[in-house]
DNA sequence: TTTTTTGCAAACAGTTTGCAGCACA
DNA sequence: TGTGCTGCAAACTGTTTGCAAAAAA
C-alpha cells in the first residue's frame, strides 16, 4: 500500500491529514524496518520537536483500525512493545533471531495455503494474519554453539564458593 | 506435555513442586481454555486464598522460559494480556472470531511445510512459533451481516443533527 | 539447615483518556 | 466555521523487582 492511497483512504474517511500524520506516515512508509511506538516518537521528534507521544499512539490506532498498518510483536524480542509495518497484499510471515534480533520476511505458498484452508475448514473469514517465528539464525547457531562450548570448558563460578551470608 | 512429565521437568532442573506451583499447574492442563495471568490467578485462588499474583506471574515466567508453556496474544481480542497453554508437540495455528472471542486451534500440514520451508530457506533453527488469525466466524458473519443492515436501515443519529456547541 | 520460593509493596513499561486550545478542510 | 486533532497531565493495565519471612529438600 503506497503512501498515496494511505492518504486517500484518510480522507475518504473524512479523517484529516495532518502535519503529524504527515510525518508518521512517511516513516512508517520509508524505513522498511519494523518501528515500535517510541521508536517512531523519536524519528518524528527529528522533523517535528513538538510532536507527542500520545498522537504517535492515537495515529498508529487509527492507522490499525483502518486496516493500513500491521501490529506486531516480534516474539517480544526487545520487550512488550508492538511493531508496525504498512500492510502490504503478500501475506508474509516474520522470522526472529531470539540472539541478534535480525528479522526476516517469508513469503510462500504454505502461507496462502494455511489461509485457505482455515477459511474453507472453519468457514471462517479471515481478517488479519500473523505468523511469527522465534529461533537462531544461521548465523547465531554458530555463535551461540561456540559460547555454550566456553561456558563449559572455563566454569568459572556455575556454583560460586558458598559465601558468607550477606550482612544486613 | 503431561502433569506429570512437567512436574519431572521441574525437578530435574532443581526446581522445588510447591502448593502454589501444583495448583497453577494443574489449572492451567485441566482447563483446556487458554488462560490469561489474571484469570489463572482468579481460579487459584479458589484453592489458595492466600496465593498471590505475583506467583502466578513468576510461575509463567518460570513455564515459559523452561518451554513447558506457550504464550500466546490471540490477537488481543479482550485486551493485552497474554494467554498460556501447555506445549504439545502438534504445531497449530489460533483461529479466533474477533466478534464472539470463540478460539478455534486448526492442524494441518501447512504448518510442517511452513516450518521446513523456514528451516532451510534460511538455515535457521526454529524454537517457537505462533500463529494467530483473526476474522468472524461461520456463525458470526451472519450476525454481523444483520447488524450492519439494521444499522443501515435505520440510522438513528449517524450524524446527529447539528447540536449547539457545548456551553463551558 | 540451606537454598528456593513466597507475599507484600512499590516500581515500571507501554498505552490510553479527559480536556482545553489549535488547526485543517 | 466547525469538527477533528493535538498536547499536556494524569490515569490505567499488565507485569516486574527488592526484600524479609516462610517453606521445600
Amino acid at each position: 500500500m503506497t503512501l498515496e492511497s494511505i492518504q486517500g483512504s484518510l480522507k475518504q474517511r473524512g479523517l484529516r491529514l495532518t502535519r503529524q500524520r504527515q510525518i508518521l506516515l512517511e516513516l512508517i512508509d520509508q524505513t522498511g524496518a519494523h518501528l515500535d511506538a517510541e521508536r517512531l516518537f523519536q524519528l518524528a521528534k527529528e522533523r517535528d520537536p513538538k510532536i507527542n507521544r500520545v498522537t504517535v499512539y492515537r495515529t498508529l490506532k487509527m492507522l490499525k483500525t483502518g486496516g493500513l498498518v500491521d501490529e506486531l510483536d516480534l516474539m517480544h524480542y526487545g520487550g512488550d512493545q508492538h511493531y508496525y509495518e504498512t500492510r502490504v497484499k503478500q501475506e508474509h510471515a516474520h522470522v526472529i533471531c531470539l540472539r541478534c534480533g535480525r528479522v526476516e520476511e517469508f513469503f510462500g505458498e504454505p502461507l496462502q495455503r494455511l489461509r485457505h484452508q482455515i477459511e474453507t475448514h472453519f468457514g471462517f473469514e479471515v481478517l488479519l494474519a500473523r505468523t511469527e517465528i522465534g529461533g537462531y539464525c544461521a548465523h547465531c547457531q554458530t555463535l551461540r554453539a561456540r559460547e555454550l562450548d566456553e561456558l563449559r570448558n572455563a566454569p568459572p563460578e556455575v556454583k560460586p564458593a558458598r559465601r558468607p551470608a550477606r550482612r544486613k
